[in-house]
DNA sequence: CGTCTGGTTGATACGACTCAAATTTGGTGG
DNA sequence: CCACCAAATTTGAGTCGTATCAACCAGACG
């Protein structure tokens, strides 16, 4: 993902103010308010010192403290848990646009740790930097907090997924999901999307066996829901996937009063 | 619960302002930080319209838009989301001290219901009572920034629990989870507390049936580890019942900085 | 060009589900 | 205070979805 097409444009976005380039915490803000160019700016500087991570690293760590907050720009990471056994459980996928540990501001310990899927481009935001951005742009304070209300509604329907659906639906409801969410930060073409994880990571994600979601993918493949391969993810027909997914969309809050409807939430409307 | 010894005491405490009783929500957010008597008594005005709701009655339906903030003073509730074809997942269960839609500042419309578990007394906050309070008490509403952050941590380790951990360890998990969050609020009576879930309750919450939670209680009677009757549990064992459920209690967060070590804090020390 | 990770396949086992019925508990009204 | 009813719990037998274990294969990469 780096140093591929949307890569290269996200990692300009920040070496320089020059051209308009939004950037993805941006883009996801905007689904729910509208921002002002100088909230956009102000977003943008953010990211004025940056990182590459290798795939496959541990970010953070249970446990850890880390000083800066780690803003997401480029690539796949996620939240897992893992027990004393060596059985481990990802509680979340992170995009760019999401922040990998805001609740440091409040809590002081990493309850979970956070891992990089693919290679990362991550932005260290100083505490410092985030207050006086929250202090001098209202609305982006604001967005923040839905962003935050949203990760939590987020939360409670992976509850419902790994608590009551059958694998066929577990699996196509998360694909949907990462569908519409990297949509909604324009990391989408068409009807298909990048796609890193390995079936391990979806056996994870969803509480199921390697095996078991090989098996569902080629089920879901038979049914021409999705054209997985080559780390590219194809969804055909999102509504018959939703449907087979059991899929409300009304958790992401899209729509949001006040705001222009985005193309994701007339593509789900 | 209404009407036993604390469900009275907590009712007393908002009909007039007389002697100091601390609200469920005061002792809640005062694991996190240290209230001043002005904070503590702002916190319990917050209960001046308050109602009862009898019990197995929903509270708030997914897709509403309350127009008051509900507070939890005595009982129990749940959040859950239903499938279309029935199926239902608890998702989180509120004891007293718990905002119901506190999230409603942000979000229009609810993405999962509340319903009660058993006869609750609920104070109606007004968003301006509310916003008045964030803003002329600022610990208050660091506080309330903390308890957000936690039932986010809460959540994923629900996610945890359902996706990973076995019966018998889900539902010592969620045992343990209560008790503790009953405890911090000081809803247990030594080894004890209420217990108001019924066997279904739990299989909704834990993702398993009812004819299987009963065997499994069963069995953790048979270790010793619970003692569930009369709607009552009690946990002769706590640490035995911690390591059967591989319990790591780091996500409740209930050390922080700056904060004399509650009684629960220590307990689980 | 060999190595290695990720994907695929097959055979078997088991944890949890389903269905059905019996029993106990708790609340209600006569 | 007891009889009654509904809800909750308990028990048993049979089934099924998903896990486990063990190979094998294919493409990516150094």
């Amino acid at each position: 993902m780096i140093g591929v097409a949307h890569g290269t444009a996200v990692l300009a976005a920040h070496s320089e103010s020059s051209a308009k380039v939004v950037t993805p915490l941006a883009l996801r803000l905007e689904t729910f308010t509208r921002l002002s160019p100088e909230d956009e700016a102000a977003i943008s500087n953010l990211a004025t010192v940056t990182r590459v991570i290798p795939s496959r690293r541990d970010l953070i760590r249970e446990g850890a403290r880390p000083e800066f907050i780690y803003l997401m720009l480029d690539g796949w990471a996620c939240r897992y848990k893992t027990l004393p056994d060596g059985r481990r459980q990802i509680v979340g996928f992170l995009i760019p646009g999401d922040f990998c540990d805001l609740n440091l501001y409040v809590l002081r310990e990493m309850d979970h740790s956070v891992g990089a899927i693919t290679r990362l481009a991550i932005a260290d935001v100083s505490r410092s930097d985030m207050e006086s951005l929250t202090e001098n742009y209202p609305r982006v304070t604001q967005a923040l907090g839905w962003e935050s209300l949203v990760n939590a509604a987020i939360q409670r329907e992976w509850t419902v997924n790994v608590g009551q659906r059958t694998a066929y639906e577990r699996i196509a409801h998360l694909l949907v999901e990462l569908f519409l969410r990297l949509k909604s930060v324009r990391l989408t073409r068409g009807e298909s999307c990048d796609f890193p994880l390995t079936q391990n990571d979806l056996a994870d994600a969803t509480g199921l066996t390697a095996v078991h979601v090989n098996r569902t993918l080629q089920e879901l493949r038979r049914q021409r829901l999705i054209v997985l391969e080559h780390k590219r993810l194809a969804i055909p027909d999102l509504e018959g996937l939703m449907d087979a997914a059991m899929f409300n969309p009304n958790y992401l809050h899209l729509t949001q009063e006040g705001t222009t409807r985005t193309p994701v939430a007339e593509a789900i409307a």
